[in-house]
DNA sequence: TGCTAAGCGAGACGGTACGTCCAGTCTTTTG
DNA sequence: CAAAAGACTGGACGTACCGTCTCGCTTAGCA
């Protein structure tokens, strides 16, 4: 119903195997080496497959660094049993944590050396991006549904606000995207009164 | 500390000739072809200045890159004889034009890619985008200091929001950086207590 | 020896259809682009038929060649009605037009590189040069019987001489295999006292 | 006057070392493991020179193959003090004996697959096999000078039969390239009235 | 009729080699 | 004597064919 290879197709079938293994060794080299050293070569080489065949699979190395970045995400999804300020504040520490590690940066880099029209590349966006971030408009539309947040003017221009902050500090290295970031944001976007509120008493 | 090249060096002088036009070689490059053709070999070939002098000049591709996108920056400086709401509003509107054209790409790329240790990336980053944050630093104490925006929790996470954001749509390219995301950055730190306000009951 | 396909072999038989269509597209492309892109893939695709049905009528791609050449082979009988110095002339006459022609080179080539062992390579031997060898045989077999010819020390050596020449210049391509080259030849080996005769003491 | 690299080149110099060891590696693969083997890639592995230097030397495979073969010659200029024909006899059974070996074939696939153009490629023809025809002419102008031997109708048509028939048999290899092949020639070209002059009514 | 062997297309597989690009380094000549 | 220029090593790129191997389907003789 849902997918459309129903069709008994023909011909030989691509091999799982081979394709697990060349991932296999892709996650590997990624880890060991970093996304440097992620070559179709070495994948061929440490994984026994063969260049053509990867090839097959992924049309280039940013595609297969891509896809090996998604198999060691980490996914963190979002709580909804909490309430939503402390929903915000568990993902993005959470996301805090994982950026800090080698992995925030090969994803920008991966993100960044990308073919930005590519069919792979939007996919790519999506799983380990964007993902987090609509988590985050479910979050916030929830407390705005609460009254404990004012209706923004522009959601996706929030959204981006708060999640562009992490990845910007991952890019430009001028601070480290420490935990204390995600309280920072979580209190800018629930509590930004705090400052007004000393006149106003 | 004053200069040290006072005692007339022996051996041939650099030839100042080489460099600038390697570097108009590659600024050349990188508004034409883009800033994956812009390799040593290529502006080695483009300019008639050999490989080795190039490398003198700079360490590697990543930096020459850095080079020449710094010297194709637009700058936007903020005015301060605009109150500080305008002037934010101002600067990021002259941002989001600036990123939504390849160059915001080329710079996200360039600074993903480079070795986030080295000085001349340090340089580059301060040059290229710290400098605006500063600007807007700048831009919200004032605001602070006049009284229309509260003190925020913490003033490092709310410039990197302010940002992050612009940074966030180049890289992800789930939304264009258009000069409405300006408007509505503005809106969001200085009057986040519009819906409050109303339906506050 | 005595069966073969005597015994009505079960299963699907072979389809001379496809057979027919690989030929026809092997010959093809042959003509249009040259021996180098005679390439299995190649006929696979523009026949429609797969490569394992051509693998099994040809193992591999120098027989399918072999095997393209041999179907476009002109063919040069002996002509026996004529007087057996005119006979040869005829024969090689036709023989140069042929190889003056690409496919002089490719039956070369195919020559060259084909494996010196192989039954079909020998059957390509026998069908396309020696054939045309033999036939020559014939005719100066005649001639020594006319008495038009001495005997030679070596016919076989003298038929290589003949037949030799031809190809020689097809490979070494220091000139080209003219029909002057076959009056040459037949001159050469009717007539080799002319210069004789004059001092004949 | 004969060089034309006079001007003293500048940058540094190609490596003459690198040429030498491609070379020999190309050499051995030639002998041992024989012309199918003779890759880039092998002799960039067996060499330890890189492949864009071998390529920066040959411009492909079957040049390097030529070179390699063009070293491995082993000359057989013509002894001019012989009487004509037993110098000629000399050369042909040098000649039989050296392409009796794997070598012969090698030449004649070589010759055969080379792009018949190329600069290299008339070179090689020039080298191997031509001068030897060149010899061979040679000799027989100073037999025909001597009055040993008639004057040909055609001399390049001789020249053909008399080395294309050792090609021949290595191309089609119905017969080995055996010496007394070179014992049958001369007499055929030196003694052609043999059988004619006795039963010659 | 129904089983089963063989041939068929499609197409992916492991390999090998291709020829090219680029990064950086080394070695000359030149200013 | 250091800069400039050119050739170098080494590594990866992405592609072309090779010959082989499943697959699911079709065609036939044999039971």
């Amino acid at each position: 119903m849902s997918q459309d290879s129903s069709p008994p197709r023909r011909g030989r079938p691509p091999s799982a195997e081979a394709r697990k293994k060349a991932m296999r060794a892709a996650r590997a080299i990624l880890i060991e080496d970093g996304l440097g050293r992620l070559t179709i070569d070495a994948v061929a080489q440490a994984s026994g497959v063969s260049k053509p065949t990867i090839y097959r699979n992924w049309s280039n190395a940013q595609e297969l660094a891509m896809a090996a970045l998604i198999d060691t995400a980490p996914d963190a999804p979002a709580d909804t049993t909490l309430p939503p300020d402390r929903a915000l504040a568990a993902q993005l520490d959470q996301l805090c944590r994982a950026f800090a590690s080698t992995r925030g940066r090969q994803v920008a880099m991966t993100l960044a050396a990308a073919d930005p029209d590519s069919e792979f590349t939007k996919a790519f966006r999506n799983r380990v991006i964007l993902s987090c971030r609509e988590a985050g408009r479910a979050i916030l539309t929830q407390a705005i549904k609460d009254g404990i947040l004012p209706e923004p003017g522009d959601m996706d221009a929030l959204l981006d606000m708060i999640y562009g902050a992490l990845f910007f500090r991952v890019l430009a290295g001028h601070l480290p995207p420490e935990p204390a970031l995600a309280k920072a944001i979580v209190a800018q976007i629930f509590e930004p009164q705090l400052g007004t509120e000393g006149p106003a008493r």
